[in-house]
DNA sequence: ATAAAAACGCAACAGAGTTGCACTAAATAA
DNA sequence: TTATTTAGTGCAACTCTGTTGCGTTTTTAT
């Protein structure tokens, strides 16, 4: 049994339909790595140490693991998006936390989300997202 | 009593502290008259029939109105802030609706958050937000 | 009416994300 | 294994949202 058989990474992406590129295997290793939901530029950050990828092409690949399912995409305060490596299933009713002094935003656990919420007339519901703002442990502790 | 003794955003404008200008009276009126939460961009629209104003006004008026709590400021999906009115007071934990087809976002009443969500250690809860996405009453009929 | 300070308007800039197009490299066929 | 196809990549240029600096205009207080 070799170091390396194949990532998760790898063995994620070809179970999608769609080519197992290096871009492609980079970047979703790096989600599985991280502990948070990640911007473009953090993701980038993390990947150039093995060579740079192009910003497009990470674009586009982080659309590519959103559209397979792959990974979601948050939408945080400073109107940048950030992503992280879902379980592989869609099935994501979770909540996040963004911190609003560092930025960060986790993905916290499932939610029993029983509110009654009365919608207008003809509008339908799809999908629920709970977000909690406050400060995350490392901004506390820094105090400020 | 006359047709416009001074209208109610004048009046909450110069409840505040701070100048009551016309950029002011004009983007907070708009706001009023907004049945949800209006972009830069429309708010921009709505106004230029009375004279274009200028962006960077329009952008720092709608800072000071947040400021001063006669308006709120609401995510969208699509990096584009949005605002509207808010009734005056701070107190705002409510919902809010936003259409994935035509990215319009609406402000829903009340939500009573009974929901128990264990934070990570240290991590402390300011503000509960919460947002449903769904399709909204126009798009829903447009049909697509 | 006048002076001081707060707003305004312009120009230039910054960051995030997108589009078009030529080039490269996976996957497949031969 | 090599050739072929076409998805994916990289570059340049662009759009859109929002910001900063600074000189000019309005408010407001005197």
């Amino acid at each position: 049994m070799p170091d390396t058989p194949t990532s998760p990474a790898d063995q994620m992406i070809r179970a999608s339909r769609g080519r197992n590129t290096s871009a492609r295997s980079r970047v979703l290793a790096a989600l599985l790595n991280a502990e948070r939901a990640l911007t473009h530029q953090e993701i980038a950050q993390r990947l150039d140490s093995q060579g740079i990828l192009d910003r497009v092409t990470l674009y586009r690949t982080l659309d590519w693991l959103v559209d397979q399912g792959l990974a979601h995409r948050v939408s945080g305060e400073d109107r940048a998006w950030r992503f992280n490596a879902s379980g592989g299933a869609e099935a994501h009713e979770h909540a996040h936390f963004k911190c609003t002094q560092c930025g960060q935003v986790f993905c916290l656990g499932e939610v029993s989300t029983a509110f009654a919420i009365q919608l207008p007339r003809g509008f339908q519901s799809r999908h629920i997202e709970l977000s909690i703002k406050g400060v995350c442990n490392a901004c506390a502790h820094r105090g400020q």
